[in-house]
RNA sequence: GGUGUGGUAGUUCAGCUGGUUAGAAUACGUGCCUGUCACGCACGGGGUCGCGGGUUCGAGUCCCGUCCAUACCGCCA
């Protein structure tokens, strides 16, 4: 054994015990006739102290030692006479009698710090010194506790881990695949799975009931902070269960992670809010609900009065900003400007100060009475000191820039704070969503999803509104995970399939594993999956997901430490059949 | 594919309205220092200002193109 300890156990009762240490040199401070040494390791950090009066010979050595650089260190254990309250093992100190120096270091690019000073691509290129910091191991560990803990939970529900396989075949609907050439059959190719959906679901008709997995996917979409082209999935599903049953017991997952991971308790059930309010309220499927600041719908209000901007749009609605009567002309022009931004695309914003002497002012006062603006702050339940933020156009465009403005007032008014949690179930998604370059339907979730029984009649006639038994869990404006009851049924997965314009043959193709596994007794079952990237992102407080990734892919898809993608060898080429031409 | 922001020392950044030899902090090196813990002090080395072109007497600075990074939109059943 190289070590006796680590760097984080000794206390002031271990006082007087000879020790071997190993570990990274974090920080050397020379004194002249001593020098103070930080060994670090995992663990965390202990001192160590070369004193010249006590081995001259040992104490030059250590002062030719760098940062980083791996040593092994025996020596006794002392009391310090100045103690460092910051640090756990504070109180003591080693007084080295030994020193191996098992390996030289470079200096490294960036400090190995919590605030280090290295940038993001920098620490990417160099991701394993990066993985020493602090925080950065700090989120791996809390990913562990949570996958762990996770396990635990299902496990004691009778929950059973299966691994599914990852060179699977493509399939045409949802995100683009990632590919993988056949050797063996030349001009053939395997995918890797966008969620092993499919395969869970066979799972279920060969009576396993209750499988779970915690499992790669891949997805070849550009990326974003939340984003990564592979993904770790909480991969969940039960036989003889309705959405009910899911939601209690997936719900339970969730406060177990809460009580375990971060000892948060929630009181009662998490809230239910159907797909069509959480349009309404808030334009998103996944509401923020730390705030409520919901919108009020104005366009009976306003209707014939006169500013075309209101009277021709499709919707007219708002958001109450409180105690926000005070902001000034910049301020009122910044959120302007950001509804106008590109990615948001509004024409303009329309704002109304709720004055303290009771009147208004508002930017379409020309065309606004103070009467009407008196009515359009009562239905808003605006009162004096108040800011109301108006946005009028086509319904569901309108709704999603308003759900925009929302978050960046909530933002604004410090009403999203990281600390804070607020879960939620949305309910009853649509089933279809039509798609106007394509002019057909998709399926929402995806093809396996069951529509609501007392929607089925609704299938040929009134095809949109069919409501889905699919759910997402929501906390903090992200969704961490969604599910739904599956189409167990082949008949009605027939259906399904030719209202997505699948020809049968096509259907068969793509699917004929799965709606024959349904010819032989596949019993009533429905699952969810949970974005474990996201899930610790949000108990760490990370703005993007690569932080409690080990190894991550940049903006582009590319792992810069390792320089994947790369290009391969003819030889390689040819064995797969492969030609590569030059992108046009 | 699109929009915005950025690219200057090993690193993080400053560098205004174009004008002398491009700066700071930190890291690194050398020396001093026996109670430091972001130690301190002194000295030192370190630059293709992303790349290419243009405007100009003169470009880190202005213009065009391009590459890279990043946030977002499209996309992500």
């Amino acid at each position: 054994m190289y070590r006796t300890n680590t760097c984080g156990e000794l206390r002031l009762s271990d006082v007087n015990k000879t020790v071997t240490l190993a570990g990274w040199v974090q920080r050397s401070r020379k004194m002249g006739g001593m020098i103070f040494i930080d060994l670090r390791d995992r663990y965390g950090i202990t001192q160590l102290l070369f004193d010249e009066s006590y081995d001259a010979e040992l104490c030059a050595r250590a002062s030719r030692l760098g940062r980083e650089y791996v040593i092994q260190v025996t020596g006794k254990v002392c009391e310090r006479s100045n103690k460092n309250i910051n640090l756990p093992t504070g109180e003591v100190e080693i007084l080295a009698s030994q020193l191996v120096v098992l390996n030289e270091s470079k200096t490294p690019p960036f400090t190995i710090d919590d605030n280090t000073d290295g940038g993001d691509d920098l620490r990417m290129k160099f991701r394993y010194l990066d993985l020493r910091r602090n925080i950065v191991r700090r989120n791996l560990y809390l990913r562990h506790q949570m996958a762990f803990e996770t396990r635990r939970y299902l496990d004691s529900l009778g929950f059973l881990e299966v691994e599914t396989p990852v060179l699977v075949g493509s399939t045409p609907e949802g995100a683009r695949d990632f590919v993988v050439p056949s050797r063996m059959n030349p001009g053939e190719f395997y995918a890797l799975p966008q969620s092993p959906q499919t395969l869970k679901q066979l799972l279920m008709v060969s009576g396993f009931d209750r499988y779970f997995q915690i499992v790669k996917c891949f997805r070849d979409e550009d990326l974003r902070a939340d984003r990564q082209p592979e993904f770790t999935q909480i991969d969940c599903e039960m036989s003889f269960v309705e959405q009910d049953d899911i939601l209690q017991i997936f719900e339970g997952l969730v406060k177990h992670l809460f009580k375990s991971i971060k000892n948060i308790d929630f009181a009662g059930d998490f809230p239910r809010m159907t797909f069509a309010d959480a349009m309404k309220y808030y334009g998103s499927d996944k509401p923020d609900i730390r705030f409520d600041m919901r919108f009020v719908e104005l366009k009976d209000i306003v209707k014939d009065c006169g500013f075309s901007v209101l009277d021709e749009a499709e919707y007219v609605g708002g958001i109450c900003a409180i105690g926000c009567a005070g902001y000034t002309r910049k301020q009122i022009d910044e959120l302007t400007e950001f509804v106008k931004r590109p990615q948001i695309g509004a024409k303009g914003l329309i704002y109304v100060r709720c004055d303290n002497d009771g009147t208004f002012k508002s930017s379409a006062d020309k065309f606004l009475s103070q009467d009407l603006l008196k009515k359009i702050a009562a239905q808003m339940n605006a009162k004096s000191g108040d800011l109301l933020l108006i946005l009028a156009g086509a319904n569901t465009k309108t709704r999603k820039q308003l759900g925009e403005l929302r978050l960046e007032m909530g933002n604004r008014l410090g009403l999203t704070d990281k600390n804070v949690f607020a879960p939620l179930w949305v309910i009853d998604f649509p089933l279809f969503e039509w798609d106007e370059d394509t002019q057909r339907y998709y399926a929402m979730h995806h093809p396996f999803t069951s529509p609501k029984a007392e929607d089925v009649p609704l299938l040929d006639t009134a095809t949109g509104t069919v409501r889905a038994n699919a759910y997402d869990m929501v906390v903090n404006g992200v969704e961490l995970g969604g599910g739904s009851i599956r189409i167990h049924d082949s008949h009605l997965q027939h259906k399904m399939f030719e209202l997505l314009g699948f020809t049968p043959e096509k259907a068969q193709a793509q699917f004929g594993f799965l709606m024959n596994a349904f010819q032989y007794g596949a019993p009533p079952h429905g699952g969810v999956a949970f974005g474990l990237d996201r899930f610790v992102s949000l108990f760490a407080g990370l703005d993007s997901i690569r932080d409690c990734i080990a190894f991550p892919k940049n903006n582009a898809g590319r792992d810069v430490m390792l320089n994947a993608p790369s290009v391969i060898d003819n030889a390689q080429l040819d064995e797969l059949c492969l030609k590569v031409e030059p992108k046009k």
